[in-house]
DNA sequence: TTTATATACGATTAAATTTGTCGTATATAA
DNA sequence: TTATATACGACAAATTTAATCGTATATAAA
């Protein structure tokens, strides 16, 4: 429990690549080869990292991505939810119905677990995490 | 991602309700019954904690579990590794070999990720996130 | 001493999630 | 016009998690 996935692996790895080559255009095909990841959901993921304006993308011949700005002040928790939706430990943090209904007793840990870990990834960057 | 086990939100209900029923012996079936949780899964899940003398046990007819004084102050990371071994966002933080090797380029953030999930949870008792 | 009921624990199956693949559309430089 | 890049939805494979099954052992009570 607690892993990331492979999405986001495949993210930071992307993201770390085009920090160290600020100004290089490179296509999902060169990450791809150079990391050994399999191409389509990498380029998935650079897309929905494109979208959010993490990195810019470039169509066409000699087209392929390129590092932004906003990557350095980006927070962990915005970059999880990019990739992944909402972070929570348990899918009742953001209201999505409880197995337990009446009887949970567990409500209060859960969300300070909840909250803690929100907290750590709200206040770290991934520029932070990349010294 | 990021997501807690069963297992753990199995723990986290039997021991709030051990702590509420302080000298109370609990059976698995009773809690089963109460809150809606496989017996056998439940049954493995106090099986562990008890060993860990998380919770104490008593066998036979009239048995059942206990609470012990150790729950309150068991940190968050040791009630997870209890359940669920080493706490690691990746597998390769407690080395289980690496599917990148040398192209391996997110070794220090993914770290530093989960080195401050560590302290995060190594910070936290158990008594913390029940008030 | 027998019986009923509790924990203990390994092996197997089922369900859910994650990961990876395939196919097609669209943009654009040469 | 063509080759090559991103964009994106649908599907299949693999892995992980959750739940079930079966059996052994301890012990209080009849």
């Amino acid at each position: 429990m607690l892993k990331i996935t492979k999405k986001v692996e495949y993210a930071l790895i992307a993201i770390r690549h085009l920090q160290e080559n600020q100004d290089a255009l490179v296509s999902v095909s060169d990450l791809s080869a150079s990391y050994g990841i399999p191409k389509e959901i990498l380029a998935k993921t650079l897309q929905k990292l494109a979208s959010a304006n993490i990195v810019k993308s470039y169509k066409g011949p000699t087209g392929g991505y390129k590092a932004s700005k906003k990557i350095a002040k980006t927070t962990l928790n915005d970059f999880f939810e990019i990739l992944e939706g909402p972070t929570a430990i348990m899918d009742c943090y953001f209201q999505d119905g409880c197995d337990h209904l009446n009887s949970c007793n567990i409500r209060t840990p859960i969300n300070k677990i909840n909250d803690s870990i929100r907290n750590l990834f709200n206040n770290l960057t991934l520029a932070d995490i990349s010294q």
